[in-house]
DNA sequence: GGCCAGGCTAGCA
DNA sequence: TGCTAGCATGGC
């Protein structure tokens, strides 16, 4: 067993982690909030193991507390703060992020009402791929039923001291070895388990080396990736944002951000892309962020939880 | 019961 | 080069 705590840059809101991951349900995270927890298994290496994951300090001195349920190696030790500090983002400044949304006026209500929003990115590139082609046009439940469908099927499983199970995401190799057939019976459509192992297959064999990604510019990642069959320009923004997260990709294809533009801009009809692309271009270098600004306040306006800021002028 | 979901491909003009 | 049907199923 192991503990240790790392600081995060403030500010930091569990709450708006908590929200978000209630309207985006990810079976691999286990809610604790009446302690201001989570829980997940994490794979470092081939060793898999429960992480317990507590945020202490509040919004304004944030601190994450993180206990595993076996000791590690120092080399696992390291992984696992580093994959720990990316996923939750305990680095990122928000506050030019914030400064930049107060130069318009539709923003600006976005930095108080979600003030320490962050992205909770995926531990690997890899998954965040699988989970990003998974998540194309369905709605977020189904998509995560599939998810959770997957890890049953392909992934290693550990269990808390109750026994409960915790399933971790399956490897390449595991998908790998999948047949068509197989996720066809989990209810994916023919297409989709089609992409998933054939991208499995190109990671395996070193078709594709996601390694190489860190040292492409947003573009050229879009450009290598989107060779590969099932993969468009959506997917790879939303790869280059939920699995690496870099600061200014804007998915503008995507259904949900164009509500939340529809909403916070107060527009008579959904936007299509060229339009979200033109009214993007002043979020730049902050795209990213204020995307994810933008599908909140989407989700909840939807939950009832947020009036359209020209409701309240 | 119809339409929309955090899209993409193949096929056709 | 640009447009569209089809994909699978859940939820409203």
């Amino acid at each position: 067993m192991l503990t240790f705590e790392l600081p995060i840059n403030p500010p930091y809101s569990y709450e708006r982690l908590r929200s978000r991951l209630e309207s985006h349900p990810d079976q691999q995270f286990q809610l604790i909030p009446e302690c201001s927890m989570l829980r997940r298994a994490f794979r470092i290496e081939t060793e898999s193991f429960l992480v317990t994951l507590a945020f202490k300090g509040g919004l304004e001195t944030p601190v994450l507390q993180v206990q595993t349920d076996k000791s590690l190696s120092a080399a696992q030790q390291e992984k696992l703060r580093k994959t720990v500090r990316h996923m939750f983002q305990a680095d990122v400044d928000l506050e030019p992020v914030y400064q930049h949304m107060q130069t318009d006026q539709r923003l600006a209500p976005l930095t108080e009402r979600f003030r320490g929003l962050r992205f909770l990115l995926d531990p690997d590139l890899f998954q965040s791929m699988v989970r990003t082609i998974i998540g194309q046009q369905l709605n977020l439940a189904f998509a995560a039923t599939l998810t959770e469908r997957l890890l049953t099927l392909a992934g290693d499983v550990v269990h808390d001291e109750q026994g409960q199970p915790f399933h971790v995401f399956p490897t390449a190799e595991a998908i790998a070895r999948l047949e068509i057939e197989q996720l066809r019976q989990l209810q994916f459509s023919q297409r989709k388990a089609e992409y998933i192992i054939d991208f499995a297959r190109a990671v395996v064999n070193r078709r594709v080396e996601l390694d190489r990604l860190e040292l492409m510019s947003d573009e050229e990642a879009i450009g290598y990736l989107t060779a590969l069959r099932g993969i468009g320009r959506w997917t790879v923004e939303c790869l280059l944002m939920f699995g690496m997260g870099r600061p200014d990709l804007l998915p503008a294809a995507d259904i949900g951000l164009r509500n939340g533009i529809q909403l916070v801009y107060d527009l008579p009809e959904k936007p299509d892309e060229a339009k979200i692309r033109a009214i993007g271009e002043s979020w730049a270098p902050w795209r990213s962020y204020i995307s994810l600004y933008v599908w909140e306040a989407f989700g909840a306006f939807r939950r009832g939880e947020f009036a359209q800021p020209s409701a309240d002028a």
